[in-house]
DNA sequence: CATAAATTGGGCCGGTCGGCCCATCGAAAT
DNA sequence: ATTTCGATGGGCCGACCGGCCCAATTTATG
């Protein structure tokens, strides 16, 4: 009477009817899972879900009307336990990191083989994640793009023109330590803490500590707390 | 008369003077790279970094005294063409995921095989990502799970115990805004707007809104500035 | 209805902050 | 040898901040 490897109840996405009944013959070929309801617009998707809470929805993100990618983030963050996995045609990447920083738990090519689909989705109902390696690498790099290269000159040589002692106050300041804190860190006097303060406000025409230490942020001049 | 593949040069960073030798032997041992420098300590890293100029820095995160970990982002936003490949004894996940954060371009265990280490060397120096493939869902599931499920409980009981007015203040803060400009924001005076802050820094158990603003990053309260 | 909590604001005070001068010292560059 | 620049600090002042009282009003909440 009891359920050695409960079903893994999915829901289907995809405006195409024809895609959902092929799919829902696949899935329900296999003995471990099984289509709980289907939708084939972003709404549906939502109410579907909130009916049903499905523990994967597997996502179309070309959805005609709506893209899927924008409602992930409600998806997620309404149904803790849901797991987004994204079924798209699209080979674009962009497109797929933005559905993985968006929460989704992974992705697969609608070119790809059946198997690999099965594959994906017990392993995102696994709460691990399914993606290729090279996407992997891709928004790994996309990710860290953001904090180097990429930055207006202007801001570059504000930042290079901070002395190597200024920039040492600049990452005490972005851990929030106070004056004196700083002054004992670094084994001088907090007036003189003060002085390299006030040359840093100028140089990166920031007003008080506070927008000193998110600008450090910002400008990767620190690391991210935590 | 010409290098139809450049060497890939390496600067090896770790405190091990027995493992620097073994590193050296394995990597001189290949035709297309070569140990440019060494380095025991933090600074030596940055130094023997300003001054070489290497391609990839194979960095060892337990340098004894001071963390691999704190020297990435000097490292990466100094010299932008080093990539920083890390070599580690430690499984710690953790460590692995603040690596990458901080800019890593790929995580090798010291336990693995040489060969290993000369793949990654190669995929890093072709500016792709290595990283081992549990470890990179265990990196994804922490990006999300950051906004989501685990956080401490009892940092989670007072950032709850917080008023929605509060709550906006603190946003405000994490902008790094000024009081005049919160209350002019808020349409209240900026005596109300620090007692305000008063009455959060006293949940939080901050001491200044600089603290706070970095607890509200930190806690996810308020957008990562970007 | 009574009570509590949230929001708003005032006053006061000591401490800190930021802006603005200045001086000294050493190292590096010219 | 002179100059420049970084790092170190001092003094001064007005403004702002944080801690500590208090109170009026509105809004739940029982």
């Amino acid at each position: 009477m009891s359920d050695p490897s409960p079903l893994i109840r999915i829901l289907l996405v995809d405006n195409h009817i024809v895609m959902r009944q092929g799919l829902r013959m696949l899935i329900e070929s296999q003995r471990d899972m099984k289509v709980v309801a289907e939708a084939a617009r972003c709404d549906e998707a939502l109410e579907a879900t909130a009916q049903e809470i499905p523990d994967i929805v597997l996502l179309d993100l070309d959805l005609g009307v709506c893209s899927g990618l924008d409602i992930i983030p409600q998806l997620i963050s309404d149904h803790k336990d849901v797991r987004v996995l994204v079924l798209t045609g699209v080979r674009d990447r962009e497109l797929h990191r933005r559905a993985i920083r968006l929460g989704a738990a992974g992705i697969v090519m609608k070119e790809q083989e059946g198997e690999t689909l099965l594959k994906a989705i017990r392993k995102v109902s696994a709460c691990e994640m399914w993606i290729d390696r090279s996407t992997t690498a891709f928004i790994f790099q996309e990710l860290h793009r953001d904090s180097k290269s990429r930055r207006l000159d202007t801001e570059r040589a504000r930042i290079d023109s901070l002395t190597p002692r200024e920039r040492e106050v600049v990452a005490l300041i972005a851990q929030g330590l106070g004056t004196s804190r700083i002054a004992k860190e670094l084994f001088i006097s907090e007036k003189t803490v003060r002085n390299h303060l006030a040359s840093i406000f100028d140089k990166l025409t920031v007003s008080d500590r506070l927008e000193l230490a998110i600008y450090a942020v910002r400008h990767g001049m620190a690391p991210l707390p935590q």
